[in-house]
DNA sequence: CTCATCTACAACCATGTGGTTGTACGTTAG
DNA sequence: CTAACGTACAACCACATGGTTGTAGATGAG
């Protein structure tokens, strides 16, 4: 199982950062192109401020990492992060396949031991 | 594209309820097999109430109904929301494949038109 | 019936979150 | 050099979150 090599922590962090619609906004305007933080501020009706803690909580949850370009910090995203939240959510449905496999093979048994 | 057909403020929800270990961890045992919310509180050193609260977050998401039996309520994972979820992270690397692979041909038409 | 169990919900508290404004500093354009 | 730009960060505010305790209502066991 290993559920990947992330703390619990680390995976509250991800999540968290996926539950905002803003940030899910900037990380696919930054997996479109590349943007500087200002580049990203100018689409949304907010602070600036506002979207450099929304890049800065992505930076946390290591969704993204910035890159001096200039007097410019592009946002560039990781797309391991990325992967590894998917798989988390897959081994999900993983034990929930397990489960329904391993009813079946119970009625399966159970019909072969006792058959009506 | 499309997105699925979630709204934005139902996919904070769906990611700010992944976003706790405890929710992730309630949510596993519920895949596995049936609980109760009691059944649930009993692994947790917090208060059943507290457990409530985590199932109620769960709930908003769709992740997961109450069902009653008897004067249990029993917790079922839908699976749906697990899903779409995931189908969503998909959705994310998809567009970085889509971006790699532009740039990729970018760069082979470039090679095509002025070879050095 | 009676009692223990399971659930629901309100009130409260500390801390986190998402937003603001203001200030300061490095860098680039003219 | 100077002005404008991009960034960083602190202080503040309203509200959400994750926890608590306490009270009360259904339901099942004996």
């Amino acid at each position: 199982m290993v559920v990947d090599e992330l703390t619990d922590v680390e995976v509250d962090r991800l999540f968290q950062a996926f539950a905002d619609t803003t940030r899910r906004d900037i990380l696919v305007r930054a997996l479109v192109s590349d943007y500087s933080v200002s580049g990203l501020a100018a689409h949304y009706a907010m602070s600036f401020a506002a979207v450099q803690k929304h890049v800065a909580v992505l930076e946390r949850a290591n969704l993204v990492t910035k890159e001096k370009r200039g007097r410019e910090q592009i946002v560039r995203v990781h797309l391991d992060a990325l992967r590894r939240a998917r798989r988390l959510l897959e081994e999900y449905e993983a034990i929930w396949r397990q489960r329904v496999d391993r009813i079946s093979d119970i009625l399966a048994e159970e019909e072969g031991a006792s058959p009506t």
